[in-house]
DNA sequence: GCGGGAATCAAACAAGTGTTTGATTGAATC
DNA sequence: GATTCAATCAAACACTTGTTTGATTCCCGC
């Protein structure tokens, strides 16, 4: 392969900064870890700067290949479309069969901002957003302000990602046992149910596991 | 004052910590900027971890201290208590009078925890989840599963962080004059009102602003 | 077979890290 | 006033950091 080393770089350092965040990962762990030469990151990256948003940049985009945000057909009734919604942010952030640092950095990121910040929120999030906001249109009155709209937006994403960002606080509040019982399918049907009757709309049983 | 520097050090290290995290704080720029001695540290706390815990562990007595959980009495209506349990939060985390890195730091701790986290879950989370878990045994039918209620608590108090925790996306996604406009009143009262819906119970209105 | 450019390598660079030392201060105690 | 002990200080410690250099290898096109 041509560019074999950039590549294995890109992905161990990538492992290792969504681990350990940008600071606390050194440049040597990463080199010696992908089997390169330190000399390797300066040659195809510039700086360990460059290095940093280049692994974002690539978490970003095969975070959105891998599982691709269906298509919702129009004629799908809202609440369906929600629950598909919820459903593939959970399928997204909880799937353990492929690598986990492409979200876990990507979040690292949106928690703790540095330049690459604004290219997630404006190539990944907000397209997101606006799916959630075109499957609300359909759910909340035609004259419900824009400020409340984003806000119940907030309240259904902030439910899902509350099961990655304080994965451990939940693992120590119920315990590893129960923990492992929290299914993609069960916190999608809750969260989806506890939303929909939020907004005054039963949760439609050919869904409903 | 007797113990000032390290008083003077306490504070400016949690305020460092808190706002680039553990390995990205450097002890001579905490030194510096609390104008004390670079071996003082070593002198008052034997190393920078131990100074590390001893930020966390003061953030989480002063951040309980300043803003006391009110007592909710048993016969204030439960819906009326959840207002006051989601007001109480936002009210920690929002309030800006306040020195804000003793949350930062804990929120920092509980997403990416060190040896200080069990004790933040313990002394400080742990209470919360009885308090709001008392609430809810109201609100919730009686044969509702132990798993259930936690995701119905995750949910109410999942939508409280989700402004905290991700203000950079909420920040790029409604400008910043419509976040400015997020008044601690406006938010408690929406998920209050969200999350007793989902319930199936009205907002009180002695408490609806 | 041979030049030439891309890729890799060991070695060293200067700067910054946490930590430690040993002297110096200052105020309370006898 | 002498002693004592905690607190502070500048200086150096050994080590790691990101970065750079210059030589060496490799492989492709001529």
């Amino acid at each position: 392969m041509l560019d074999d080393t950039k590549r294995r770089l890109l992905n161990t350092a990538g492992q290792i900064f969504a681990d350990k965040g940008f600071e606390a990962a050194s440049i040597r762990e990463i080199c010696q870890q992908a089997e390169a030469n330190i000399a390797a990151v300066h040659y195809h990256f510039g700086d360990k700067k460059q290095l940093y948003v280049a692994t974002v940049r690539l978490a970003q985009c095969a975070q959105s290949d891998e599982i691709p945000f269906p298509e919702l057909p129009a004629d799908m009734p809202a609440a369906q479309r929600l629950r598909t919604f919820v459903g593939t942010m959970f399928e997204r952030m909880l799937s353990a069969d492929r690598p986990k640092w492409h979200l876990q950095l990507m979040l690292r990121e949106l928690s703790y901002p540095t330049e690459a910040c604004e290219a997630i929120v404006h190539d990944y999030i907000r397209p997101m957003a606006d799916s959630l906001r075109t499957i609300l249109a359909e759910l909340l009155p035609g004259d419900m302000p824009e400020p409340e709209r984003w806000q119940v937006g907030f309240s259904i994403v902030g439910q899902v990602l509350f099961y990655y960002v304080h994965q451990p606080i939940i693992r120590l509040l119920i315990g590893d046992e129960a923990y492992r019982n929290l299914t993609v399918d069960t916190l999608a049907d809750h969260v989806t149910r506890f939303s929909l009757a939020a907004l005054g709309q039963r949760m439609p049983q050919e869904v409903a596991s």
